[in-house]
DNA sequence: ATGACCATGTAAGCAGTTACATGATTAC
DNA sequence: GTAATCATGTAACTGCTTACATGGTCAT
């Protein structure tokens, strides 16, 4: 249910077009909420269905005609309640964990690479998320430039530092993530018996 | 395709049933893949007919009837060379990150609610993944006491500690989610003006 | 004219959720 | 007898993935 939510938060800072919103929500971004662009589109049809947007045709700024979705006071208050609503825990999938968990029975070299290379994807996430929240703490994303427009100056501070302590919760994720695949490295080298020296 | 290999993996350890094996997967378990019963059946049913898995009608303690799995030797192949290979990272979706994205343009007070079910959520998780790292660095989970029967005394040891270390990775990442939790909400609380004393 | 990007979708299939159905055994 | 636990499934549905289809604009 959370894809529809995480459109609503989008749009809640503008309106924008299904191909805007989806570059928000592509793969391997620095974002919180990944989704294919079919998803969205079809996403975006279901919202407008249950009146949360409203959609309207409009020309881009090159006469092309796209269109464009907005919050209607609807969607605007299911997002403020979703939001201000404790929800139970998501169930749990940690699919490295799983490999993880059985280290112990394979090569240890090859444990090694599939650490490696879990430490490289989890360094190149903790990177972009400390960019976005650099990014929000200076208010220099497009969408937060946006979305401050249209609330009073001495809101701004606290609105962005919240924000961009989102990303922070992210990268300190990122960090324990780091951290313990640097432990593991050395408790899979651990056991192994010495190589010959060939060189 | 996890739930696949997250099952030859417990398999791995001896052969059990549909319904024991779907203990490890109940939700709001201290394991780190969860589904349903209905799903362990399916994917025990597929995995049987791409013969990664041998079923045998067996009888429990009980003089029941049940369907007992084995992993079989193309199981054991296809677990280990799953083991072996990185993963391209899965798409990240976190709905609680998306919910926190918006404590700005909510009454601080259901924010602050909001992050303190989410504390309380964490803080039991954490709970749950320290107890079952002791206990399998201890080696007292019946399961890990069978996976160790049948590998020689030496590398016991560091069996035990590997799959402890995976737990501990888990709670690594409670323990963030908690301290993040608490900055926000003293950020929630931050910019609030003052209640006035009532008592 | 070729490739990159803008823009909106459909279709097929797999993964995950929720509810239902059935029946036996064990503990009180 | 009644509730909890053991045990195996089916059915309907929603969410997510992957591939495909179409056509316009912009820069080289």
């Amino acid at each position: 249910m959370s894809l529809r939510h995480a459109l609503l938060g989008v749009l809640s800072a503008r309106p924008m077009n299904g191909y805007s919103l989806a570059r928000f929500f592509l793969a391997s971004q620095n974002w919180v909420w990944s989704a294919p662009r079919s998803q969205i589109y079809s996403a975006l049809k279901s919202l407008e269905d249950d009146g949360l947007i409203d959609a309207s045709r409009e020309e881009g700024r090159n006469g092309l005609v796209t269109k464009v979705y907005s919050l209607s006071p609807a969607g605007q208050a299911e997002l403020d309640h979703w939001v201000s609503t404790p929800q139970p825990p998501s169930p749990h999938r940690d699919a490295f964990a799983v490999q993880a968990l059985h280290f112990d029975a394979i090569d240890p070299e090859d444990a090694a690479t599939v650490l490696r290379a879990y430490l490289d994807d989890q360094r190149r996430q903790l990177a972009e998320w400390e960019s976005h929240r650099d990014a929000l703490a200076s208010r220099s994303t497009p969408l937060l430039k946006e979305r401050l427009a249209s609330r009073p100056a001495g809101e701004h501070e606290r609105i962005a530092t919240l924000k961009a302590h989102v990303f922070e919760g992210q990268a300190m994720q990122a960090l324990a993530r780091i951290a313990w695949a640097e432990q593991a490295l050395e408790l899979v080298a651990a056991g192994v018996s010495v190589a010959t020296p060939t060189g």
